[in-house]
DNA sequence: GTACGATAGGTCGAAGTTCGACATGTCGAT
DNA sequence: ATCGACATGTCGAACTTCGACCTATCGTAC
């Protein structure tokens, strides 16, 4: 899609967000554990980092608010849940496919250990 | 090692230009060209990025200039070639590595048609 | 022969992204 | 009641990326 490459490439912490919601609906909390907890600690995304990105990525169409998930929890405080909307979907594959290629390209040629 | 932690995670530029030299010593235009080639055409290093992230690189400690590789085109004009240090070969491992975690996991969630 | 596009290197300022300190409040445990 | 984890958010500084511009060489086509 043409509204695909619009938002190509990502910027690291979009693609960090998209990664974590494709699971299900997250709360923004949750993604940013989600996404150290994946990388080994690697990433982090510190309040500043996470609600930017969320903020960036519900303006391009990507992720919208969810009407509140979780059936047991109703009380539960002031947690807003995203999920991913169509393009957000596509946009993620494609962008998982291209940094597929040069994953597999880089594994190959690092010795093919994998 | 703590010397690769310490520069991780890899920005995009940082990640694609050690991706590009994994295959051994190229110039800097080169390294723009098999980028956008391996990604596509999605990625597009104009010499602002290209030339930043190159020195930004050499100053980590991730690449260096190579020895005047080609031995047929002495004559050809004022070329540098980089290189993979090995802190640059380590960095680049884990990234991948990395990156490797979150795209098998989309990969295997998105259907798993590969 | 000279004009053009590709190759090759580079600077600069603007725009976009990430970081971390701070602010606010709830909840459960010690 | 105080502390740390949960949860959301703002702000300014730092870092990264972008694209316009500059210089120069080379080969091809007009």
């Amino acid at each position: 899609m043409d509204e695909v490459r619009r938002v190509l490439p990502l910027s690291r912490s979009l693609l960090h967000l998209l990664l974590a919601l494709q699971e299900g609906a997250r709360h923004g909390y949750a993604v940013k554990k989600r996404v150290e907890a994946l990388s080994g600690g690697v990433v982090k995304m510190g309040p500043g980092t996470l609600y930017t990105t969320i903020q960036r990525a519900e303006e391009l169409g990507l992720i919208h608010e969810a009407p509140e998930r979780p059936p047991q929890e109703e009380d539960q405080s002031q947690r807003r849940y995203y999920e991913l909307t169509e393009l957000g979907r596509e946009a993620l594959a494609a962008e998982v496919e291209r940094l597929g290629t040069f994953v597999d390209h880089a594994r190959a040629a690092l010795g093919g250990l994998a």
